[in-house]
DNA sequence: TGATTTGTCTTTACACATTTA
DNA sequence: TTAAATGTGTAAAGACAAATC
């Protein structure tokens, strides 16, 4: 007999019990994928419990826990214990973001770049660097994880971040989302989870994904993770790693200060973690924010990746990454490096060498944040009334909306409109929350007055947008 | 009461029935991969069979089977049914291989570089590109797949060896490595099968286990994989797909035919696998070998993704290489390229451009292969008694061997000795077999006089090392 | 607080396919 | 050729843990 009546209690989905072959669990999961790709369950819907749907079905219970959890490995789904198993709000759709083709009559508002106007710079540096005479020796398999003397530019362009390592524990990436994907392959294995914020770098979740790595989403405020919220999730479940942004997190803008930096790194202490740290806005940090203190790396130096990309920095179309280890981890980090890339490519990374020794690096980083800075001011100009909190150098901003409407709906709503953002849909780690956010990009338009164009035209839809929104829910 | 008697007929493995902790599958794994990875367990030791260790611990003989499966998706060990469960070949030690850095005294035959004397080329052009006014629209985060006339370019190199393409239908990655990773990453899911020689690529080998892929070795003849064994594979298992490199496979220099290539398809069609076919060889036999034909992409453009990188043809140091696809597979494989690279560098990729545009690309290829016949000569010259098969330009040689000495002991006596290179072992991508074979470069000296020495010190060790080997076993 | 709901993990049972002798 | 040996795949049972009311 059926525990629960599913005849008075309509079931959110039932599967065509004639549709049914064996093997059970697969034919179930595809069903079940069908149906949500194809929209006859949207997104945040409550899947019937697995001993409900298994009663009706008349197997066991198991069977339904084998079906759903294939479709929660594929990000369609995802299940609480207690609470029950939900459609993902981005099961339908891929939210990686790249700097693909929009017309050219869109202002892009929505994949963050890096101030793009000093690239001149760079490709002097580029010219500079051709005309030296050992070019030629870059051209060839040698010293796959970087050159010395491009280690050396690396370290020294780190230090002034408060990184202190040696050459053997560093190695060269192209780029920072290509040294995620080194350590993950290198240090984590399918099924393992990482925690995260609850808004997150939306690539760093599709990257999880392809990898089958399982995000657990932390609370946090305007001070970054909680670390009472992440001990809890340690104590609940076997997390292997967690991923933060701290110098400013995407986004969020969250800047974590010092003192919780130690909190969140004696939980991680405490639990074994690995913390793979991006900090691929320490430049918009180091020296500049009051509480900045240091990177987590230096409060974990033997648990931590410390991965600094100069893409947002330096430039972003120089693919080049610098990974930070320890010894415990340099064995398999620098094996995934040959397996992945073989090695990066050192012309890229020469140049940037020539950008930091000649002392330029600083000056394009310096540059950008004054580029940032303004743009910030504009944000704040037309939206007055928000709140000042989040990084004030940020590349992006955060902007709460109250309006209900679906991530994709509104998201194409600008989109006629003229502008391109995107919805906090996009970075959702883990379950939907009643809180939506737009992230606004301030550096991809090709000036200033560009960039006051899309805002103008987003600030002229945002009355409707913030409606009765009075507190900004934590972030 | 036991099937077997444990007591007659001592098994290879006895766990320590005490220090078996819940859950025992995990704890049962660990005292195996521990005992494995010490050096307890010599690679190529038969385990016991699933039901006697069964009985000897006193548990269900399916939880056996989930601590030897995971041990198996960590490519300790695999497994024959029928047959029984074995200690792999490679199971303790790496067996990527890079360019890392070996003493100046030892003569590199190991690692394939690709005669790096023409990079001087490139230097230039790189020159020239970095003069081009257009410089700086390359250093930004547009077209992440590739800029058009990049893709022209690559288009135009690719048509030489029989690959006809649209710009749509293709990226740009960082070098065949990055690429193949990419098409894991996109395409296959882990605990997916894929078909490949029985000695392969190394790096394909490793990173299909970071990846947790399993590889399903085929039996091979001097013409390339055997269409029947690969038919029959694919009947008794779920295999999703097939790596090979048809114009010349690394590391047993076998060029396939056309007509089988044909043989192939069929089987490859008739069982809807995904081709994966690394075509870094093309440019030593397209055009240049009579039975060429064309790429195994145009027989199968619906089912194929094929990969041509640079590295080997124009220049090793600048990570470039080219991904063709179908419709079918576009979204997936864009969508990986977004996560792990973001984007691949388009100074690169525009050097690149710039040779082969030039037609500079095609005379540094001219020189690489007259060099290729050139240290092929040479190496005929020292050992005339080795029946000529193989591919006459290939940068590299199979050397049959008889000696029974362990991989990695041979490795250190021939290091010893003066010289690197690498024993099959590494290239094993399942079972080991009997035949023994080095792989010994040709393309990573610094001159031809070098490998002279280099290939003297080999053939003053060979004769002890053929021994009594008569007939070279099938490849 | 404590019972109930709900999902997770481990182990067992069993049918089946392949290999080997 | 058949029987035994051996690994694989699916399903079920049950103990457990977290969330909810």
């Amino acid at each position: 007999m059926p525990i629960n009546s599913f005849t008075d209690y309509p079931m959110s989905w039932k599967p065509d019990r004639d549709a049914l072959k064996r093997p059970l669990y697969r034919s179930l999961a595809l069903l079940l994928e069908h149906d949500i790709t194809n929209g006859f369950l949207a997104p945040g819907t409550k899947l019937p419990p697995q001993r409900e749907l298994a009663d009706f079905l008349d197997i066991n219970f198991t069977t339904i826990t084998r079906a759903y959890k294939l479709c929660e490995l594929k990000g369609l789904i995802y299940a609480v214990t207690g609470s029950g198993t939900f459609v993902s709000a981005n099961a339908a759709r891929s939210i990686t973001i790249s700097k693909d083709k929009i017309s050219n009559e869109i202002i892009d508002l929505g994949f963050v770049a890096s101030f793009e106007q000093s690239n001149n710079i760079v490709a002097e540096a580029a010219k500079k660097v051709t005309e030296k005479g050992y070019l030629e020796q870059l051209l060839n398999y040698n010293d796959p994880t970087g050159i010395p003397h491009q280690k050396a530019a690396a370290l020294n362009w780190m230090a002034d971040f408060g990184i202190h390592a040696d050459k053997d524990n560093m190695a060269i990436a192209s780029g920072a989302l290509n040294a995620l994907a080194i350590t993950l392959l290198a240090l984590f294995e399918p099924g393992n989870r990482i925690a995260v914020d609850m808004y997150t770098f939306s690539n760093f979740i599709e990257i999880s994904k392809l990898y089958r790595i399982k995000l657990v989403p932390i609370p946090g405020d305007e001070h970054g993770m909680l670390p009472g919220e992440l001990d809890n999730q340690c104590l609940q479940m076997d997390v292997h790693g967690v991923f933060l942004m701290p110098s400013c997190s995407n986004p969020t803008t969250v800047m974590i200060p010092d003192y919780r930096k130690r909190e969140l790194a004696a939980v991680i202490r405490k639990h074994r973690l690995i913390l793979i740290e991006d900090d691929i806005h320490a430049f918009l940090s180091a020296g500049i924010m009051a509480d900045y203190g240091q990177p987590m790396f230096q409060l974990l130096p033997e648990q931590t990746v410390y991965i600094c990309s100069t893409s947002k920095s330096i430039c972003s179309g120089l693919r080049v990454a610098y990974i930070v280890f320890s010894e415990a981890f340099k064995e398999k980090i620098v094996k995934a490096i040959f397996n992945i890339n073989v090695k990066t490519s050192s012309l890229d990374a020469e140049i940037i060498s020539e950008l930091i020794l000649s002392g330029k690096a600083s000056a394009i980083a310096a540059k950008k944040k004054q580029l940032a800075e303004s743009a910030n001011r504009l944000f704040t100009e037309f939206f007055p009334q928000l709140p000042r909190t989040g990084h004030p150098l940020s590349f992006y901003r955060w902007l709460p909306i109250s309006d209900d409407a679906d991530g994709t709906h509104m998201e194409n709503y600008f989109l006629n409109k003229g502008i391109r953002v995107y919805h906090s849909d996009r970075f959702l780690s883990g379950a939907s929350t009643r809180d939506k956010y737009l992230r606004i990009a301030l550096s991809s338009t090709n000036s200033l007055e560009e960039l006051q164009r899309g805002l103008a035209i987003l600030s002229s839809h945002f009355p409707k947008l913030i409606g009765s929104r009075k507190n900004p829910a934590p972030l």
